[in-house]
RNA sequence: GGGCGCGUAGCGCAACGGUAGAGCAGUGGCCUUUUAAGCCAUUGGUUGCAGGUUCGAAUCCUGUCGCGCCCA
């Protein structure tokens, strides 16, 4: 019996996805060997030995009484005690490495709670067993040992293995990632560091860099301290539809899908809030949802084209009180998840207490750029002053887009600790209700932390009819092919004639607040994985259509 | 979308116009307290892909694919 040398790869004729081990008879297309590297095969002729052993390397069952934390505290516990006998564990975990000295062997595990070094020795094991270990398990191979705890002369702590056995073979190696420590510092070799192999086999970099694991512990632990802190203070946790015949309540682009038994087209959510406000009308007072947006845009170190947001929406609450609360939210989840309000991103120091600092938008940019946005009440004479100031007003934008736009260069990036910017453009946000006294401003705010838009916030439009004379506005304002005009959702503007109360909403960006608390540049590192434009399946060596490109000047010379 | 940069062995890297290298991982051997264990030997590459320049290209040029950074 010959080892098999390849796993057969298999490209469906029906939807061009390569996939493995699929029923081969019912696809018309040839099967695509996906070929084994040198290092693959010889772990799979050792697998292929072990079976012939009558050893199986992907056992239904496997044991363990102690994690490799929980080893370590029970010899450390059975010192303490003073007794004599050392405590007997099975653990089990992934080989990290393996260093054979003639008739003893050392290895690490590791499992999810930490590294155990394993020792095997021909005295215990018998000289076949030991070869049997040192032949046939490899780096990355999960493994159950037995045995008794004890420590080395260096004082770690150490499974005396009196039996063992394979778990689960690995076939391709992880990257080696070996520890060395310098002068007290873990300094990891040949670590697997390229960006793209790491998004693309999120697998492998978790199985190799714990650090990455920490990340989305901490992106957990955040979710966990949010839920917490909502439900605290009695605000409902709700689900509404992420599939939406008509999307809205933010400017972007949806993706567009289609049912096919309703023969309906549908789009996947920008975001939550025309249904969360749907919930005030049924009257819930305090509603919150923690889930997927999907936006059809750039992506970029800020952007994935899924990202997860928490929306509230709050009963007789205005921006104000919203503004209190986020201020109160965000000190609470920093304390849950990090034990401090202080903490490090990328080279500043971020102070979390309470209260932020406040700027009105049109004091801030006032003093940023010397432009008064009130004496600008339309877009030709707002550009005017801004080119008068040497500023580079985008061509045909708005009003309220210019605005944005000076927000962006000049109030935004200074912004780093936590800040609200307050009383924006009413023409730029047409669900927000417009300040009693000023109809071209409307309450709301943004809050930054680090340069960076963390989350927007307003006192909610509830007048219907104000409502749809905004959505009438809108649909003016925009050409047809504007990625912001919105189609009108007249089933919302229904809801809201039955009667909605007065509220304040919110809404922040959970990948960001990640980013902020594990000091991340790029959403990309915390999001598991992040979207990556499509390769082959082996993320390697796509030759794509390139080549028939670059043939083509070639065949038109010859014609 | 624009500018800049990167792509070499499983991994992290070197070679920067003149025969593609070393380390770790792997393979064979020695080794009973090691921890990037050590020592001896050794396998492994169509330098992302396609063209071009050249006596000669990983290296220079063009295109293309992918990734990163900056800008929009």
């Amino acid at each position: 019996m010959h080892p098999v040398a390849y796993i057969i790869m298999h490209i469906c004729p029906a939807d061009d996805i390569i996939c493995p081990r699929v029923n081969t008879s019912s696809c018309t297309r040839p099967a695509m060997p996906h070929e084994l590297n040198p290092l693959e095969k010889q772990r799979l002729e050792k697998l292929e030995r072990l079976r012939e052993m009558g050893i199986e390397p992907y056992p239904n069952r496997a044991e363990r009484t102690h994690t490799a934390a929980e080893a370590k505290a029970a010899l450390e516990a059975a010192e303490a005690a003073g007794e004599a006998e050392a405590p007997r564990v099975t653990v089990a975990g992934r080989l990290r490495a393996i260093r054979p000295m003639g008739k003893i062997t050392f290895a690490h595990i590791e499992d999810e709670s930490d590294r155990l070094q394993l020792f095997f020795q021909a005295n215990t094991l018998g000289k076949e067993r030991l070869k049997l270990f040192n032949k046939l398990f490899d780096l990355g191979d999960f493994v159950q040992a037995s045995g008794y705890l004890f420590r080395t002369r260096t004082g770690e702590i150490t499974v005396h293995v009196e039996d063992f056995r394979m778990l689960a073979k690995a076939i391709t190696p992880l990257p080696p990632a070996k520890d060395e420590v310098v002068d007290g510092k873990v300094v990891r070799h040949a670590v697997l560091a390229d960006p793209e192999t790491r998004y693309r086999q999120r697998y492998a970099d978790l199985a190799v860099n714990p650090e990455v694991r920490d990340i989305f512990r901490t992106r957990a632990k955040i979710v966990r301290a949010l839920r917490d802190f909502l439900d605290e203070r009695g605000f409902l946790e709700v689900e509404t539809p992420i599939l939406q015949p008509i999307y809205g309540g933010a400017a972007a682009r949806p993706f567009v899908t289609y049912h096919n038994q309703l023969k309906q087209q549908l789009y996947l959510r920008i975001s939550f809030e025309l249904y969360l406000k749907r919930l005030l009308v049924g009257m819930f007072e305090k509603v919150y949802e923690i889930g997927r947006d999907f936006r059809n845009e750039g992506i970029s170190f800020k952007h994935n084209p899924e990202f997860t947001q928490l929306e509230f929406y709050w009963a007789y609450a205005d921006y104000q009180k919203v503004m209190a609360l986020t201020e109160e939210m965000l000190a609470y989840v920093a304390d849950r998840v990090l034990g401090t309000r202080k903490f490090t991103w990328q080279g500043h120091e971020i102070d979390l207490n309470p209260p932020w600092r406040r700027v009105e938008l049109r004091q801030g940019l006032k003093e940023a750029t010397g432009i008064d946005i009130a004496e600008h009440p339309d877009a030709a004479s707002l550009a005017a002053a801004m080119q008068a100031q040497g500023l580079h007003p985008k061509p045909n934008a708005s009003r309220g887009k210019l605005i944005d736009q000076m927000v962006g260069d000049y109030l935004e990036p200074t912004f780093i600790q936590p800040t609200f910017l307050y009383d924006y453009p009413r023409d730029i946000s047409p669900l927000a209700k417009a300040k009693p006294g000023d109809p071209n401003t409307v309450e709301r705010f943004e809050g930054f932390i680090g340069g960076m838009e963390l989350c927007n916030a307003f006192t909610e439009l509830n007048d219907p009819l104000d409502q749809e004379a905004r959505f009438l506005e809108m649909g003016r304002t925009y050409a047809a092919d504007d990625e912001e005009r919105h189609p009108i959702d007249e089933d919302y503007l229904r809801a809201m004639r039955y009667g909605m109360p007065p509220n304040g909403g919110f809404g922040m960006g959970i990948d960001r607040l990640t980013m902020l608390f594990t000091d991340k540049h790029s959403i990309r590192e915390v999001i598991l994985f992040p979207h990556l434009r499509e390769r082959s399946a082996d993320g390697k060596a796509a030759t794509n259509g390139s080549e028939g490109k670059a043939s083509a000047p070639e065949e038109g010379g010859e014609a």
